[in-house]
DNA sequence: CGTGGCATGTAAACGGTTACATGATTTA
DNA sequence: TAAATCATGTAACCGTTTACATGCCACG
């Protein structure tokens, strides 16, 4: 099976939501280390239905947009659970940056150095974006059991941005003696 | 297009080489990288030579093995120039790992730190490797045009590995104190 | 001479994204 | 009531991995 019905899982053992909630959790608190297309996350939920791992939630109010929101059943959380207990299968590597920085020489003059100045920018804007992310979890979810976690997560993600400033650093001064 | 023939494109601006090689140099120096299945790279050289990027490589010698090399065409080398240009997509995030550590707290005592400490032993491994890789290239391709490229490429994944390692020690020591 | 690894190749299945379609609800 | 956005859903396409098939060549 897919690991898109489990990040599913997690989410819902987490609160009950909505596919579209699902997508925005993804995408927000998660963007760095996960993501999941709407293609993916209606299908899985009809799925994860039918197998009963998960169930709709009937709406009370009628404050509520069109939507239908899933809570995990017991038995979704059971298989959540054996789930997280297998080794983690690492991600497939396909750094297209790294490729084009490997056969860097080729290109034209500025044109690498280029990309790594690109990348510096974006992973200062996504540090400071990592910051407001754990300000706002420490506020709004201050009691919430599962916060180390996150934090964990979180503090892998400030770990990565800056080892990635740090190295474009060097690596920009590497290619400016490199190409004069 | 895919970026697999541009990754072809780019190993046979190296070196001529055959599709079997292509995919040892993937496993071997860029495995942190890149990689590539036999599924994919052969299919790709067939297309490559067909658009007259790349040319077999007649067989002098009969000492090889039934094997076919490939190298580059000028057109080739062209249009490798104009991929190298174009800014890097973003690979998707797809961190399994760091999924199960964010539902972490629902998994059973000890199963999240279990995967942390098996990430700590294979990034310590994966350190050796690749100073082992960087003493390689400086000694055989000391003179190499490309070495400071290949450097540079190699000394992100000793970043992204340090960092790991790093991280891994401190969220060892939050789990720790979070379960008992 | 036959076994094992080298090398090439292909078909099928899979997972995922993209693009599109549709309606419901809010807001201007 | 028109426009914007929320929310769900689906079909087609694409790239990739997996599994399998096959023959060649070296070596014991």
């Amino acid at each position: 099976m897919s690991t898109t019905p489990y990040a599913i899982l997690g989410l819902l053992s987490i609160e009950p939501m909505s596919g579209y909630d699902i997508r925005q959790n993804l995408n927000e608190s998660l963007s760095y280390f996960w993501s999941e297309s709407f293609g993916q996350i209606y299908p899985a939920l009809r799925r994860l239905e039918a197998a009963r791992l998960i169930a709709p939630v009937k709406q009370a109010t009628r404050t509520a947009r069109r939507r239908q929101t899933y809570s995990i059943t017991a038995l979704g959380r059971a298989r959540l659970r054996t789930w997280l207990a297998e080794p983690p299968m690492p991600q497939p590597p396909r750094n297209e940056l790294m490729l084009k920085l490997f056969f860097g020489r080729l290109a034209a003059p500025g044109v690498t150095a280029g990309h790594v100045r690109r990348l510096r920018i974006q992973q200062e804007r996504f540090a400071a974006t990592l910051k407001e992310i754990e300000r706002q979890l420490r506020v709004e979810r201050r009691e919430h059991p599962d916060l180390p976690y996150w934090l964990l997560v979180l503090s892998a993600g400030v770990e990565r941005t800056e080892g990635l400033m740090r190295w474009s650093e060097d690596a920009l001064a590497v290619l400016q003696r490199l190409k004069p």
